[in-house]
RNA sequence: GGGUCGCUAGCUCAACUGGCAGAGCAUCGGGCUUUUAACCCGCAGGUUCCGAGUUCGAGUCUCGGGCGACCCA
């Protein structure tokens, strides 16, 4: 029977009850943490007894029964304490009861400070109290969990069991606040925009729709963050961030969650240049700021995020790793010839901008280890961007790449109205003619830039993907805590 | 969407070519006052993901379905 052991602990919950015990006390007074003590008495010779007296609160994660002396393995927020529990300290009656105790249950534990022969730092137990009755068990002590879909399904039990899960948690926070930290000290000020929007806009994806009643109005979950931020920027305020959730309709992949987390920043009277900087300063103190380093490695491959990163134009790259000498304004024909040559099947919607940097992206972006800024896109495939400024046919555009992921995403922003309303419309053609993650036109950006832009640097940084290289993993569901999964099979357990 | 692999006790995993469904941990009973995944003895625990088929006999083979992982588009 799987509910076997359930039933077990609430025959325990009943019991405890029935003798005038609470399963689920309110609060409790512990005064230490697991790794203030070893902080503190760390340095203890083995067979050492103190008399400082000290409250501890945790999981109890392993037990270890001698019979007339139980150790026990609490865990807390900050690491693990034993727990030394014998019959001499505490008497016959109360030991039962500590080895009563499941494994899974929160408990509180009041005793002195002292290290086993062997040199176990622990709290001899004068007095534990229960402080939640956990029902369910733990998984495998040893293997933990092993099933990757149960880790996301239930985190808090990946995190329970899971050391590495708990550091990857940890260190998005840390990274978090870095991130803030580097932006606010340069002067950016961060702001929230709205989540819901009329018109899906500032990258090329299909949105999540949804519905407000009251206004009897569809709206669409944001997909970037760019529109909103450089109306702020229009309103004067020089230097504006912000930190949010994005969502994109498309699919599951170990590099794609449909909700993942964006940081845009613009900077008034910059270029792009000036983002690469940023850029690679910024990142390069965020690894700092949470490794200690500015090395990084995945999959066994190390790379150093210390600036200066290499600045290679897209045309340069695809010259250099495929072998051909491409540009968007060479006559169609030609660059099909190439990308066929590149491996590429080009559709016959593409333009010749998009054959080039399909091109780039099948063939040169994953061989690039970086981190490496690749600047000038084509115009057509970037039309929030300004024409560059000694050609025409490009953009003043980066992505920085490492290890074949793209890292982020800057311009010079276009702020030309009619420039930039000649580019939307053209984007709206390309909807009409079928291209759902083509842009439509924001009318009311395009107002906002006729009221007067200042030159700008933009930069965009896919926080989710900052934190896999800095934790070295490749699935962006190991960083994200809750990821979007199918719903669960209705009969489970 | 395609390909490959996987789904067996609460957890982690076994079960040669089709032949009595097993181990470790957890649980339960017993032993043990310095353990470290404690250890020793014993008990109990199963819709082998679901459905159909082939067969004397299916965890194993076939077909369909579900869920997941990895690779590819």
């Amino acid at each position: 029977m799987t509910d076997e052991e359930r039933d077990r602990r609430l025959a325990r919950v009943e019991e405890i009850r029935a003798h005038g015990g609470d399963p689920y006390p309110v609060r409790y007074d512990r005064d230490r943490d697991a790794a203030s003590l070893h902080a503190e008495f760390g340095a203890l010779d083995p067979g050492t007894e103190t008399d400082v007296e000290v409250s501890v609160a945790g999981r109890l994660v392993l037990r270890r029964d001698q019979g007339r002396l139980v150790f026990g393995t609490l865990r807390d927020g900050s690491g693990t304490i034993q727990l030394f529990a014998s019959e001499r300290e505490m008497g016959a009656g109360p030991l039962d009861a500590f080895r009563a105790l499941d494994l899974g249950d929160w408990v509180g534990a009041r005793g002195t400070v002292m290290t086993t022969r062997k040199g176990e730092l622990s709290v001899k137990v004068a007095e534990a109290t229960l402080l939640a009755k956990a029902l369910l068990p733990l998984p495998d002590k040893w293997h933990g969990l092993a099933d990757v879909d149960t880790r996301f399904r239930r985190r808090y039990v990946d995190l329970i069991v899971n050391e590495d899960a708990r550091r990857v948690a940890r260190l998005r926070s840390d990274a978090l606040d870095a991130l803030r930290r580097q932006l606010h000290d340069r002067g950016f000020v961060e702001v929230e925009t709205p989540v819901l929007h009329h018109q899906a806009g500032g990258a090329a994806a299909r949105p999540f729709v949804t519905h407000h009643n009251a206004l009897d109005l569809d709206l669409v979950l944001r997909i970037a963050l760019e529109l909103h931020l450089k109306r702020l920027i229009v309103g004067g305020m020089e230097r504006v961030f912000e930190i949010g959730r994005v969502f994109r309709n498309e699919g599951l992949s170990t590099r794609h969650n449909p909700e993942f987390t964006m940081l845009e920043a613009y900077q008034a009277f910059a270029d792009y240049t000036d983002m690469m900087t940023l850029t690679e300063e910024v990142v390069a103190e965020v690894a700092r700021a949470t490794l200690g380093r500015t090395t990084v490695e995945v999959d066994g491959t190390t790379v150093d995020l210390a600036p200066p990163w290499e600045r290679a134009s897209m045309l340069d790259l695809i010259r250099r790793h495929a072998g051909l000498d491409v540009h968007p304004a060479r006559p169609g024909a030609e660059l099909h010839r190439a990308a066929v040559a590149a491996g590429v099947e080009p559709d016959p919607s593409w333009g010749p901008g998009k054959v080039v940097t399909e091109i780039y992206e099948k063939v040169v972006e994953p061989q690039l280890v970086g981190p490496v800024f690749v600047t000038d896109y084509p115009l057509e495939v970037s039309p929030l961007a300004r024409v560059h400024r000694d050609d025409p046919a490009l953009v003043e555009r980066f992505e920085a790449v490492v290890l074949g992921r793209e890292l982020a995403n800057a311009f010079s922003e276009l702020n030309d109205p009619v420039d930039q309303r000649r580019r939307l419309e053209e984007q709206a053609r390309l909807r009409a003619a079928g291209d759902d993650e083509a842009h439509g036109v924001d009318d009311d950006f395009l107002r906002a830039l006729e009221y007067g832009m200042p030159p700008c640097g933009g930069l965009g940084i896919g926080v989710d993907r900052l934190v896999m290289l800095l934790a070295g993993v490749s699935s962006i569901r190991e960083v994200v805590l809750f990821p979007t999964l199918r719903p669960e099979a209705p009969v489970e357990d």
